[in-house]
DNA sequence: GTGCACTTCTACAACGATGTAGAGTGTAGG
DNA sequence: CCTACACTCTACATCGTTGTAGAAGTGCAC
């Protein structure tokens, strides 16, 4: 029933093959033909079966991205993203969820999942360096975020160490002594709780300020309630705070929330930096200082190292560290209402990853 | 290169079509058989090529979702209700965005954007009724939100008329007076700006409050940003407001913090309610009434609906709009901390739309 | 022993596009 | 006038799967 090239090719007095040819801009057509061509498509209102022309040429055009959910801003944001850029290249995404559950993840790996789509884009959050096998797959993958390193595969990750160490240094700068911590994970040394609480310890090693635990508040998952929860049971603590490190945006916001509760005053009482430089702590409030880690960057640099690892040839494994920098706002008395200050955090490193990639099937 | 239906079949002693027939589930199959094939199929590491099965089967498995962008909460959300919906019928989703342009919003009924998947979930934020005839597509079409009534398409909408409705009569009960709207649109009989507003009214109209075009502030996009200006030209116009309904929770949290600009005490001197009950406004400080249009119900449906219409038969459009509830937290005093009450909104209507809609070829 | 229904499997064509190879022009250069 | 080459177009095989039709085998009732 649909219109096939075959219908517009006869309706033109062509050849299917040149019907081709003109949908696909080969140059060498004459204009009358092409016209014709045209003409015939328009009236017949044809379009092109993307499934046979996948078929013939083993490509989709699209990718897939996997992320724990798009309730969470930050995801929501990175999605927004990597659909502007892989659009910018001609390409379409597909959106799936693993709600960082450890099986799901573990299928985006094993391909078991409806495997569509010319390559993978995952942004893990439950496997960890226990799974590193699992990542050598056979089909183009690029992996975001920290959860593992050393995997055999392209890899980009944000500056955490140092983002965490300006953040912190920030909030020393501006005199504060008693920087708790909101979101750290307990025994971890992978991942970006880890990561972030490294580059905090760095910072008050560097100001020589003794590390105190019990300004080290856990939070499993990192979302809004958690970092209220968190906050919380430091400020129950009775240990003196006058500073909080949030390890993510939401957490920050959920920080913000357990704060106002008590009505403590912000950045009076207590100053505030996030992670992540979501939208929302533009407006929250007051407006809470952040780290910018490049998201728009990160997203334009994964969506180019996956069409590279999908059309290109075989390369070493790359692992990217887009340039990140501190957005000052009124939780750390940077700036008044809408006001915004910034300060570049030092590069992180582009690194070539020893080993070699999989020969591609 | 890649292993193909034909090289297990070898391996397994069988004919393409019985190894096709065991990957499928088809049930007459010699359980000795069934074994072989399956031992084939791990030891090649076979899979399925897609492209093949969607051409010969002509149906992808595949629908897209166009929305302004994933950027705004509402619609970050929508997308994860969305796509858990797809999924639990083994649908999977590509996201596109429009950005809200016009021009994109037309492509994308035009089916000139690339054309994948077998059907179209559409959010249109520009469009109008003047573009109806557009929505006459060849492709399984299911409309989502207010901007558009009377399209020969299925259609999901809120309870707009009377969420808003409620809202307002919410705060009325509360005692408020001068109740200020933040972001209508001047002029619109059409979208959720004037349905809104029209629930407004009819409460105003119900208790018999006079309508004072005073209280009521424009705002053409509906941003965080929009939201905290519209809601400081109200401040600043120095008419007596004792309570403000924003047509969406963006706008409600920019609000907020023109409110919180001016140290104006929320519930206290005004109380604040939003639209969409979006996870932000639970977290906000206070935390934030809302009407809640039913998120995954409207995502339910609207999957519902296209799956129907993709696999199903020609049946009359219809129109569907999910049960809202008022959520009411700090911002309206009905509760304190975390706490939340909820009371139903009088439901909607489902009505079948009086036209047939045309043979989809 | 025959007929019939069910089970199990196969051969072949078809889905709708593109890659390859090459045929038929036209034109410039020797 | 012939050769070389660029331009324009076509015929045909092919991508990897599933639908259709039917063959072969099995079991059971009569």
């Amino acid at each position: 029933m649909p219109v096939r090239m075959q219908d517009v090719a006869q309706r033109a007095g062509v050849s299917v093959k040149t019907v081709s040819n003109v949908v696909n801009g080969y140059p060498h057509i004459r204009d009358s033909t092409r016209r014709r061509v045209e003409e015939a498509i328009d009236q017949l209102g044809y379009r092109m079966n993307t499934s046979a022309r996948d078929l013939r040429t083993r490509r989709t055009g699209m990718i897939t991205l996997n992320v724990p959910e798009l309730s969470l801003p930050y995801f929501a944001e990175l999605a927004d993203s990597v659909i502007r850029a892989a659009d910018e290249r001609g390409w379409s995404v597909l959106i799936e969820q693993t709600g960082a559950e450890r099986e799901r993840e573990l299928e985006v790996l094993a391909g078991n999942r409806r495997h569509r789509g010319d390559g993978v884009l995952f942004s893990p959050l439950a496997l960890g360096p226990d799974d590193l096998d699992r990542f050598d797959v056979d089909f183009p993958l690029v992996v975001l975020g920290e959860r593992v390193f050393g995997a055999r595969a392209d890899h980009v990750t944000m500056n955490n160490v140092e983002g965490a160490r300006a953040a912190t240094a920030h909030l020393i700068a501006s005199g504060r002594r008693r920087i708790a911590v909101v979101g750290a994970h307990a025994g971890e040394v992978i991942g970006s709780a880890a990561l972030r609480l490294a580059g905090y310890e760095r910072a008050l090693a560097d100001a020589g300020i003794p590390f105190d635990p019990e300004l080290v508040g856990e939070a499993g998952l990192w979302h809004r309630s958690t970092g209220a929860e968190t906050m919380a049971r430091l400020l129950d603590s009775g240990t003196a705070i006058d500073a909080v490190f949030a390890l993510n945006d939401a957490m920050a916001l959920g920080a913000l929330h357990a704060l106002h509760e008590r009505r403590i005053d912000i950045p009076g009482d207590i100053a505030l930096i996030g992670f992540d430089d979501v939208d929302d702590v533009r407006y929250s409030v007051p407006p809470i200082s952040s780290v910018d880690p490049g998201r728009d960057e990160i997203a334009r640099t994964a969506v180019g190292l996956l069409v590279e690892r999908i059309t290109g040839s075989v390369a070493p494994f790359r692992r990217t560290v887009p340039d990140a920098r501190i957005v000052g706002r009124e939780s750390t008395g940077d700036a008044q209402g809408d006001g915004e200050t910034t300060v570049a955090v030092r590069p992180g490193r582009v690194e070539d990853i020893a080993v070699s990639p999989l020969a591609i099937a």
